[in-house]
DNA sequence: GTCTATAACTTGATAGAC
DNA sequence: GTCTATCAAGTTATAGAC
């Protein structure tokens, strides 16, 4: 809404950033007020003064991971190639990166907070749907793109559906296991997948 | 490892039961140990007379999810039908009930929790691998039995994990919408993949 | 094996000065 | 808008009688 200026954040930003890592690494009954107050260098008051507590914070948090969707997720992972489909496949890269490089304990901050927040916290939940929302419908639209090259009777809103799955599923057990192997057999599947529906018969691509 | 006479269940194992069933709705963080002793009708110093704490606790209920997989998932669903192929969309299929009989705030239990534990837990986490690993081999199984159905390329090991990822990822998007639609999508496509596989050009039948 | 009482600490949140 | 001090309740875990 207001400009990007290059000013130093704000204590509210510096609240939502630190809250966001948190989360993402500790989860959300895992992180407590104080650490969040530690790591952004806040005190209490100031954090009462911005939201009315935790869960008004995790709502910031959420609205935050929409902001920056395209700009953290999508365009990095679009930018590596022009092709829709493989724009796919470059998306999913992207998330074996960050499994590796955070030695399985990242993955995806949505799905974590999708599975651990329940029905207590309705206004979350309906924020984690937009995020998905958001996500698949991306991926639909490169699939958009790619539209001419799919068997007329594909339904590519369900077929970026599935893609999310995909990918949420493949993290999941990337983590429990401690290895990318799962992550890269989904992956191989879904390629196998591509490959039937796009009737290429070539074999496939070593890609993951 | 006992015979599993009819006698009333143990302090140990109505600890293990109502922590399964907790921990199963609100988490491991956000069940405390006093809602779990509540639960069970049990005194502190009982808890800890079994157990060492809250996390060997959690060990508890992991190891008993192991013992019961084949009791509880894989025959219900296996029972229903003698086709291999169906048996994988039966067992969905009984995940779909799952979701829509807690108005989808059940899922999977080790997905939950494969999401919420961290390194911190490492023991939890292995546990969680192979709770994962049965289950994938349970399917596993069944796709062997129609290995002559399939192209001889197919790595069917590949596959299972790739139907517990797409079960994982479809119940996750099930719950942050708070519907079955994403569900139902995801298997229709796992189903359009599979009827690619066999070779089936029928159209895709109407099961979810 | 089970009971009660409680220690030692952390939790989310607030009050009120500046 | 930010600070410190603090509250009331909840947290895991233990001690020691029975």
């Amino acid at each position: 809404m207001t400009p990007e200026t290059i000013t130093s954040p704000s204590t509210r930003d510096k609240l939502v950033e630190a809250a966001m890592e948190l989360f993402y690494f500790q989860g959300y009954e895992g992180t407590s007020i104080a650490d969040i107050l530690h790591r952004a260098g806040v005190n209490s008051g100031s954090l009462y003064y911005f939201f009315r507590g935790k869960e008004d914070l995790l709502l910031g948090v959420l609205q935050k991971y929409k902001e920056l969707l395209y700009q953290e997720v999508i365009d990095p992972a679009f930018a590596k190639t022009n092709d829709p489909i493989e724009r796919i496949f470059a998306l999913l890269d992207n998330y074996r990166h960050g499994l590796q490089f955070t030695h399985f304990t990242g993955g995806c901050p949505i799905g974590n907070l999708a599975l651990e927040l329940r029905e207590t916290h309705e206004e979350a939940r309906r924020l984690i749907a937009e995020n998905f929302d958001g996500w698949r419908d991306a991926v639909r639209k490169t699939l958009d793109d790619a539209a001419g090259r799919f068997p007329p009777h594909v339904d590519r809103e369900q077929l970026a559906t599935f893609i999310l799955t995909v990918m949420e599923g493949g993290v999941m057990q990337a983590r429990a296991h401690g290895s990318i192997e799962p992550f890269d057999a989904c992956v191989r599947q879904l390629r196998t997948y591509f490959n039937l529906l796009l009737g290429d018969q070539a074999p496939q691509k070593e890609r993951a």
